[in-house]
DNA sequence: CGTCGAGCATCAGCTGAGCTTAGGGTTTGC
DNA sequence: GCAAACCCTAAGCTCAGCTGATGCTCGACG
């Protein structure tokens, strides 16, 4: 019988690429995960792991190996989900990860709905770089995120984990009341084609989706100012240094400066949890919260 | 993350109903079993198990866990045996579980046939009651067995292993030579229907295949010995003690003194292995040979 | 081309999960 | 009413598996 805990270490290498990452994902020292896969590969008889320079790949068999790890995993988590739905009300830690401008908006009144349903249960928000939010689920660091995705900003299907679409809010340009735009253009986005702008980095999906919808508008945009937070970027547009492109939950409340002009972008919040888990009742509950919310909104 | 080594004897125990059968189908002693029972209890958060009696009884959420081990330890079960494919060569043990009617026909060249392909492997067959491979599959002592299923004799299947069709064979009414059947009577199994028969014991599939087949026939046997070996059956037929329903493998060099009729009735051989072992390359082997060699006779 | 850090493997040593043994309580069969 | 079957708990022991130390190789960088 292949023994689970290992295999799940073999899983989190496939994904981390270095002993010394999963070591540090899943709270272990590099030395007993070496020291696990090594029993891993004896047990299976096959050669799993090959040094290629200082790190090390897997094999084809350990590929198909973690294949059939992911079922593994994905039926276990059904497993405690299942049994977490027969204890009687939902107690016990529900780990949330979101990023800044969720955490800031969407965040505050789930919470409070869900403390007011479930008293026991005890739920804890993080903060989370949303290229970590994979990594965070799988190695049990969080039980839900949610995590946005954009118009024109491809998200390939992360392997080992559900999403589950919440709600989509329209996207503005958020202009300085005295900057004019360009004359003779209707193009609520290429009116703006000569302004200096405000994106979050290239690194991001915010950053990547607005330089995309400006390709799309059919320029390439001049970039002034770099920010990743969009209440400072809405602060910075509200003094006149640009435009940009924000979502609707973003700006709700606009500075009295700023002019918001709605394009034809959507962005997309989404619920991800370990591939199984979906059925968690606290999961399920908090996904549930998040989405009537936000779409019985106007 | 549940303890799958745990899931493991839960799983044992819904099919055993003992945690000292547990106990000793596995090898440990039952004071382990029933300590990994009950911190797999507390891991879950849910009662699993309650005392009726002196025996202990499954709760619906220990039913439902089992439901997620069955699919867990198929899959593990398919890790496995990829990886054995996986291996260059056939090699290690395997353990055939047959019972002594196979045993004697069936297995010797399969075994010759099997060693002469994957010296390596090291086959070893053990004769198991029928009623007990199911189990010795389950818990690891058995990785492949021969079984029987007859016309008229309902097998349900067995949760958590699959079974293969191997080959079919007829049955014969094994007489007397000097024995008269019943005059005016075409049936070949009605014309003994004053005659004493030989039949396997009525716990064996074999006994109630014979009754069956002679309820079907419009009567009820009178049974003078109850046998369940059939070259035993049919050394009694042949100093004249009784008529008995053969399968055509036992039959295959009758004593002088026996009369052998067909009768429209078929015994098939069954290759059962655990859910997801099937495509394990030895095992495949071993069925495949026997299904050939089997099927390519006259 | 020498240096330094990142990364992996191995060894030695320790700790706790999980086993066995022992013993006691309850139920069932005879 | 006694014995056997069955389960649980307590106590002690053993080894799987962890940490920490050490040494190696590879790659980046001045």
């Amino acid at each position: 019988m292949l023994d689970v805990r290992r295999l799940r270490l073999l899983r989190e290498l496939a994904h981390r690429h270095t002993i010394a990452a999963v070591a540090a994902a899943l709270s272990y020292t590099p030395s007993a995960v070496s020291q696990q896969l090594s029993s891993l590969e004896r047990e299976a008889g096959v050669r799993l792991l090959e040094r290629s320079g200082r790190r090390v790949v897997l094999t084809p068999a350990a590929l198909a190996l973690v294949e059939h790890t992911e079922v593994v995993l994905e039926r276990l988590e059904q497993a405690s989900a299942a049994l977490a739905s027969m204890r009687d009300g939902l107690s016990g830690p529900l780990r949330i990860g979101v990023f800044p401008s969720a955490a800031r908006t969407v965040i505050p009144p789930a919470i409070a709905a869900l403390a007011d349903r479930h008293p026991r249960l005890e739920p804890s928000v993080r903060e989370i770089d949303p290229a970590a939010v994979a990594g965070a689920l799988r190695s049990g660091e969080l039980d839900v995120a949610l995590v946005h995705s954009y118009d024109f900003v491809a998200d390939p299907p992360e392997p080992g984990l559900d999403t589950t679409h919440l709600f989509d809010e329209r996207m503005f340009v958020a202009a300085p009341r005295d900057l004019v735009p360009l004359p003779g253009e209707d193009d609520p986005l290429g009116q703006w084609r000569d302004a200096p702008w405000i994106v979050a980095p290239t690194a991001t999906r915010c950053g990547t989706m607005t330089l995309r919808a400006c390709e799309g508008a059919g320029f390439r945009p001049h970039v002034r100012h770099v920010v990743d937070d969009f209440s400072t970027v809405l602060a910075l547009v509200g003094v006149g240094c640009g435009v940009a492109l924000v979502p609707q939950l973003a700006a709700a409340e606009p500075a009295p400066g700023v002019v918001l002009t709605p394009v034809p972008i959507k962005r997309s919040t989404l619920g991800a949890c370990r591939r199984g888990s979906g059925t968690h009742p606290a999961i399920a509950a908090f996904l549930q919260i998040v989405t009537r919310r936000r779409s019985s909104e106007p």
